[in-house]
DNA sequence: TTCATATTTGGCAAAATAGCCATGCTCTAT
DNA sequence: ATAGAGCATGGCTATTTTGCCAAATATGAA
C-alpha cells in the first residue's frame, strides 16, 4: 500500500489541468526550432514557407513543429488563399524571453568569471 | 533554387547557443511534476523530501526531475546538514506563470470546456 | 563503529519525440 | 478537368525521456 496517494489524487482536478496545460506550453517552447519560429512570429504573422526558410528544416518537420505549438495554444493559424499564416497567440512571451536571455547571459558571464576567462562584453 | 543551409549554418553561433539555452529552460519547465515543484519553490526553498511529498512520485524520480531543472539553471541546490534544499534561481517566472494561467483560463472559457485538442472546425 | 535518514545514480523497459520520405489534401490558375 | 503550389499526415526508425527498483553515497546519531 502506498504511503501517499500520488500527485494526481492529491491535486484537485482543475489545478491539475491548469498545470498540464501550462506544462504543455513550456514543452512546446522547449525546442530550438520551435523557439526560433515563435521568436520570429513576434515580428508579425508568417506563412509556413517563411518559417521553413528560417529554420532550414524539412517542410514536414516544420509543419509538425507548428502543430505542437498550435495544440499548446502558443500560435494560431489562418488560411489566406493558398498559404497558411501563423500568428503568435501567447501575448506575454516578450517579457519572459527577454528575462531568460538576460538570465542566461549573466550565467555565462558568471561562469566565464569563475574560469578566469577574460570575456569581453559586446 | 538552392536549398538553404539549415538553421545551424544560418545562425550566428552566440544566437544559436542562447536559443538552445532558452529552449532548455522551457523544456525543463515542460513537465507537470517539474512545474509543480518550481511553483512550490516560489514560496521559498524546499528540501527534496518536501517536493517528493508534494508530487507523490518516487524519490528517485523527483531527484531526476530536479537534476533536469538544475542543469537548465532554473533551480539551485544547497546542502544543509543531511538535507538538500532547492531554491528558485530563475527570478522572472512569476509574471509569466500568471500570464499563462490567465491565458489558459481565457481559452477554456472561450472553448466552453473543450480542453486540449480543440481545433475549431471552421 | 554501526545504523538510519536523505539524496543521487545505474540500469532497465515503456513511452514519447524528432526527422525524414512519400503521399494526401486543398486551394488557385489554366 | 488538370496541374501545381503550399501544408498536413501516415509511416518508419533513431533518439530521448520517464519512471521504477536496486544500489551507491553522504551525513548525522547512537
Amino acid at each position: 500500500m502506498a504511503i501517499l496517494p500520488n500527485m494526481k489524487e492529491l491535486m484537485a482536478r482543475p489545478h491539475r489541468d491548469l498545470l498540464a496545460e501550462q506544462a504543455k506550453i513550456f514543452k512546446a517552447l522547449g525546442h530550438p526550432s520551435r523557439l526560433l519560429m515563435v521568436d520570429a512570429l513576434r515580428g508579425g504573422e508568417k506563412c509556413v514557407c517563411d518559417l521553413q526558410a528560417l529554420t532550414g528544416a524539412d517542410m514536414s518537420t516544420v509543419s509538425r513543429h507548428l502543430a505542437v505549438l498550435r495544440e499548446a495554444g502558443v500560435v494560431r493559424s489562418e488560411k489566406h488563399g493558398t498559404n497558411i499564416y501563423y500568428t503568435l497567440a501567447l501575448s506575454c512571451l516578450d517579457t519572459f524571453l527577454q528575462c531568460t536571455s538576460t538570465f542566461i547571459a549573466a550565467r555565462i558571464r558568471e561562469k566565464a568569471g569563475l574560469l578566469g576567462y577574460g570575456e569581453q562584453a559586446s
